[in-house]
DNA sequence: CATGATGTTCAAAATATACTGAACATATCG
DNA sequence: CGATATGTTCAGTATATTTTGAACATCATG
């Protein structure tokens, strides 16, 4: 297609192994495949790269470079690198941990604990008006949830803390 | 198909918003709806459940329901109880926040520490006999990588004795 | 030991999720 | 400007996961 040829230079096997712990990482967290694979490329890289490094090397579409990057970006494991006379954006992957961890709780578990909590809070009303003869069982039951949403909202922050900087 | 019709009590509102609950809830560990489904049935029950219960109320199939029970047994989220006379399993729902995370981490997420670690490992080992002139700089990203295991390994029990009773 | 009740397994279908690539926006530069 | 470089979006496709339902195992009981 393209006459001009892309430099592809082979991922050796020390990337590919540091690649696919990221990958495995991204699993856990539930993010896409390629999320994993791209902060790995990042990762293991001595210089930054641009979209394209990025999606030459690990032989992926500019569609899910883009997202992935734009992903990374949005609860701070990537940072972007300007260099001089070139109009590409460039990235390196943040090492610190605790920015990472602190990022990615607050965007993308906080949502979650947030409109748990509503729910919760909904539920409690429902309840007022509720007839049954588990009532007072059910009371305990909502009391329970209540319960749990507070830990765990003590625990985000403190878990936080423990990861250090 | 039957005519021995199979009593379906239609789950009310409340019932409904705890199940909702518990299926996001789900959804955030990256579980099937359908566990998430049968833990809220379970949860709000104030009597134990049998397969059959749980399957006529969700209205989901024998297979999900036995499968879905089972990964909830599997860490811990529901216990059996024996009802004498009775040759059906029942289940009641754990309501020990500490023995579900517990469960929970040493069941689903344990393991992938785990291998992250043997991974880490190996890619030390490539590491040895390696030659670039970024050798420097990735001998510190490993040592990074070996870091945040570390970390990882301290904070899993941390959390769990933080997440108290 | 035949029967019906209970629960499990697994191949196929349904659903949810991620990826691709081409069309589009935006900016730079000659 | 027009041409080129860069990045984003999104409809369609590919992939992965979950659910279904029927076949199969197990077992208590008459």
């Amino acid at each position: 297609m393209n006459n001009v040829s892309e430099k592809v230079r082979v991922l050796d096997e020390l990337e590919s192994e540091v690649i696919a712990l990221f990958v495995r990482m991204a699993d856990m967290l539930n993010l896409p495949r390629s999320v994993g694979e791209i902060y790995g490329i990042l990762f293991v890289s001595s210089i930054p790269l641009c979209l394209d490094d990025c999606r030459i090397r690990l032989n992926i579409s500019k569609g899910s470079t883009s997202q992935g990057l734009k992903i990374l970006r949005s609860f701070g494991a990537i940072r972007t690198v300007y260099i001089p006379g070139d109009r590409k954006d460039y990235y390196v992957a943040e090492t610190s941990l605790r920015k990472i961890a602190s990022g990615f709780a607050s965007e993308q578990i906080q949502p979650h604990v947030a409109s748990g909590a509503d729910r919760i809070a909904r539920i409690r009303e429902l309840l007022e008006d509720y007839e049954s003869q588990s009532k007072e069982d059910l009371v305990e039951k909502v009391e329970l949830l209540e319960n749990w949403q507070r830990r765990a909202g003590k625990t985000l922050p403190l878990l936080l803390k423990m990861i250090g900087k």
